[in-house]
DNA sequence: TATTGTTATACTCTATAACTATA
DNA sequence: TATAGTTATAGAGTATAACAATA
């Protein structure tokens, strides 16, 4: 085992690791680091980055339900309920009661959310772009697969 | 271009890209992932995931300061205030102040704050080694190495 | 002027509990 | 019972502004 690579052992009797070697150190300030860059890229559509995720969600699955997205994104339903009701007031989608369960709201996005949503993304793609300039097409490949298999329970084949 | 490998085109007229393709939804996802899982594993600690990396710090650079902390960890100064204070008062390090600059407080770990180090990392450790049970070593170094390039300004040689 | 450490305050995101209406 | 959607509330983390003491 190289001391370049290190390995945190199971069976070790002492940690010999350090703050900067572990992994959900590394995962949250790159993700922080991200988070700073995505959230200027999108103040243009007046949307920070979970609200617009929910956009997102909308735009790619019309007649989806504000449950679904919560299952989706790993939100609470509660938490979701104030953010809707902006993108709501803000005509970005419409809701239509579904026909055959009352309980239902199906949300679909109007041409204006749409729109929002294509410039946020754009936006954002600029702002990976600059994020991952450093990486080559199949590093940021890797990176997307390794960190996919971290949290998805399974890989779709 | 294969597609099952997406790539986000700088030039494209439209933005292809779907939101589980974007690397910040996967590093936010992967993030909150892992730190749900930091969160249980230092219960016993009695310490959260940031105040516990801030532990650390005191811990690995024994006489540091509270402002090279922050610049370390990327915080805002007035956000480690209090928990410093509870760290103090649970008697897990000890401040002593600076001889030739009397704005300095030089932080140094007890034996009781080298202790809870000590145990939160072994814990974090094994958690990890659940997190990353489906990642072989070298996917492993790969993936603390890309995450490292994105948010450091410089690689060391 | 700049830095250290601090207080006060506000915002975002996440969490739990409790409720209604529908199934 | 279980699910969908909602309200209220609390916690953790991050942000800015302002301040006193010191360099």
């Amino acid at each position: 085992m190289s001391r370049e690579t290190p390995h945190n052992d199971e069976e070790g009797e002492y940690a010999t690791a350090r703050l900067a070697d572990l992994i959900g150190y590394q995962l949250r300030r790159a993700s922080i680091f991200d988070l700073q860059g995505a959230t200027a890229a999108l103040e243009p559509v007046q949307a920070r980055p979970v609200p617009f995720s929910i956009l997102l969600s909308i735009v790619e699955n019309p007649g989806t339900t504000s449950a679904e997205i919560c299952r989706t994104l790993g939100m609470k339903s509660a938490n979701i309920v104030s953010i809707l009701a902006e993108f709501e007031e803000r005509g970005l989608f419409l809701r239509d009661a579904d026909a055959s369960d009352q309980r239902i709201q199906r949300l679909f996005p109007t041409r204006k959310g749409e729109a929002a949503a294509r410039e946020g993304l754009a936006r954002i793609i600029e702002h990976e772009n600059k994020l991952l300039s450093r990486l080559n097409g199949s590093e940021r490949a890797e990176l997307l697969r390794l960190l996919a298999r971290l949290w998805q329970p399974d890989e779709p084949s």
